[in-house]
DNA sequence: ATATTTGCAACCATTTCAGTTACATTTATT
DNA sequence: AATAAATGTAACTGAAATGGTTGCAAATAT
């Protein structure tokens, strides 16, 4: 799998705390690890899904566009993935049209690993980013384990 | 996702049903919609793991080496992924070690996402590759839909 | 005006994957 | 003993996906 997932979501965890003030790509990228560019990319893609949303010219950058807890990972799980993702690529085998068992195969095994894929989107889905930003406070030094600190303080330095 | 878990699957219920005599990667490979060098890589892989045993020699093939009901999709699924997937490519970013949210973050996804994959799995552990040949059966022309036909009958003939 | 920032297209290098070729080895059959 | 059939495995290939990078137009705050 690719990793634009955990970056997606790392990023709307950082957005989610500096939720005063827009974001540049290049914080986000420091924080994350990766290229402004990057993350210009896959905010493109969270804002077309409805979950940030941005500012244009000098100050600009990234805001989340609704409450964390309105947001789930299945969500954004959702969002970043290609269109129907087939966990299992199931789809992407030839299986022989001649043989019967390949015939049958592929749609049983649809059924099968759907029902395992399914339960790893309720998963999912029953994980919010308010959840994400609880479990992260608990895991900060206590100095910031609050809510959002002040705009732009040194709690997230971009590294 | 790659389609190793998917061939893997079809492969072994192949030999389920044709339990009684060694099948051939060109005979698998056929059902499956691939090259037998790909089957032999992968039954290479499920003979490693236990699931399979192989002839050598004229005549020769894949085997199970148990009872369909003692293979779990998940058994399957784990043999033939590379070591540690890590199905949401956490562990594969690299947020800053210098931003306090970079740094808590990998391992707070980690613990959330991994909850998610453990429900996948556990799903994935429900489910035997006899169900599997159930749920095939229920879908084969009825003809098909007993148990398994006379040794190397046209019931699946290598397309 | 100027500096900052997003938006986006294009390109590149790397990796992964499945398909393929080639060949040594093993074994059944005659 | 000879032959044919089959596995085991290494190596190569082409295509696709992925993430990083460059470049530049457009927007906007100062």
């Amino acid at each position: 799998m690719n990793t634009r997932f955990a970056v997606a979501t790392h990023m709307l965890a950082f957005l989610a705390y500096n939720s005063e003030q827009p974001v540049s790509s290049e914080v986000l990228a420091g924080s994350v690890g990766t290229h402004p560019v990057v993350v210009r990319r896959l905010v493109s893609t969270l804002r077309n899904a409805g979950f940030v949303r941005t500012q244009l010219g000098a100050g600009g950058g990234a805001l989340l566009a609704r409450p964390a807890a309105a947001i789930s990972l299945l969500d954004v799980f959702l969002a970043v993935q290609e269109p129907e993702p087939d966990l299992f690529a199931v789809g992407s085998t030839n299986p022989s049209t001649h043989c019967n068992l390949g015939r049958v195969m592929q749609h049983t095994l649809e059924d099968l690993l759907g029902s395992a894929e399914q339960a790893m989107r309720q998963a999912l889905a029953a994980i919010s980013l308010a959840q994400v930003m609880q479990q992260l406070a608990a895991q900060l030094p206590a100095d910031y384990s609050g809510p959002p600190p002040a705009p732009q303080s040194a709690a997230f330095p971009p590294g």
